[in-house]
DNA sequence: CCGGTAAGTAAGCATTGCTAACATGCCGGT
DNA sequence: ACCGGCATGTTAGCAATGCTTACTTACCGG
């Protein structure tokens, strides 16, 4: 299991196959299945295993005692760090339906409903334009899964992002959203 | 060949296999060898013919006597839309790095220094931060890259949107952009 | 101490990607 | 009209894969 999960991160999904784990981990090529009655759930249970990770890395970014704006940013950068230290890890992710948590919104849903509700209390001060806070929040999160997805997906202008340029690039990307482009 | 972009489109990547395919065009199973050398080649195949198509559709989208927003805007939800109808087909296209113009910014190098000169010259007139034009146009595309990433991932919010609920969610998304959600 | 269970093994099945080695039919040049 | 070449197909077979079956172990609790 530990060896299919350190496979899986530093070779990709498809580069996995049961009797290429079994022979990395010193056994035979049935043993594997003593665990794991599919290969299906195999990679289920190591897609489990990152998302669980994912969200450690995610709840550690989210600080209670900072305002909720402040918290959002922290944990888009989170996300896009993951995506660019473990872009196979984070495709299985994606690909594995069965696991929850794939996706910045569903990821915790206390986290998405206090987003809203902070929405919602912009909108009533008037800072925020009168749009449909589900889309507001649905938009956030679009950024960010894109900016996560263009580096899995090896984009040429974010591909090898350092940890470190990832987390400039979503600060800055979340600003800009912030903001707004402005061309209207 | 075709077959095997129908059964891509209707099947997805990996349900494919060669001797299925070979099956469905009711031909041997060495046959298709003979026009691919390879399966990598194969998919490469169908997965440029997928990117002339989506070339095509944003071709169609950008109608050069509109102005430059417009037009983005357009491409946007030519690029979603596509996203939503070929969901397969698109998966394919960014698994495939080989083939040219899987990203929005790669499709068309034209298109987007225009969009860059575009945001220079906003810039310059002030209604634009002063962020690198780069970062603006790179946020841009995240954010459309994302809402279809978020569709074939099958991201619960948006999954299995008809092809109308695309064009309105890329719509108001762009939108949203723009103004920005203010939450500073 | 012994009986059941978790873990591993060897052998084998169907399927897959791919490679020969051999057939066939069409087409253009002489 | 013929015939040589080439595109296209075929069958048979190889290695690897996912997975199953039937069999050993080895260990642990009553």
């Amino acid at each position: 299991m530990e060896t299919a999960f350190r496979l899986v991160d530093s070779e990709g999904v498809e580069a996995l196959s049961m009797r290429a784990l079994a022979r990395e981990a010193g056994v035979s090529s049935a043993a594997p299945f003593r665990h794991f009655a599919d290969k299906q759930l195999l990679l289920q249970a190591v897609a489990e295993k990152a998302s669980t990770e994912l969200q450690r890395k995610l709840d550690e970014a989210s600080d209670d005692r900072q305002d909720a704006l402040t918290q959002f940013r922290a944990i888009t950068v989170a996300y896009v760090r993951f995506a660019a230290e473990h872009p196979r890890l984070f495709q299985l992710l994606q690909q594995t339906p069965s696991v929850s948590g794939a996706f910045l919104g569903e990821l915790n849903d206390e986290r998405r409903l206090k987003l809203i509700a902070l929405i919602y209390e912009g909108q009533n001060a008037g800072l925020i334009p009168d749009a449909d806070p589900e889309l507001i929040a649905l938009s956030s999160e679009a950024l960010t899964h894109g900016l996560a997805r263009m580096i899995v997906d090896r984009h040429p202008r974010v591909r090898d992002l350092s940890s470190e340029d990832a987390r400039k690039l979503a600060l800055a990307a979340t600003q800009l959203l912030q903001t707004g482009i402005g061309l209207s």
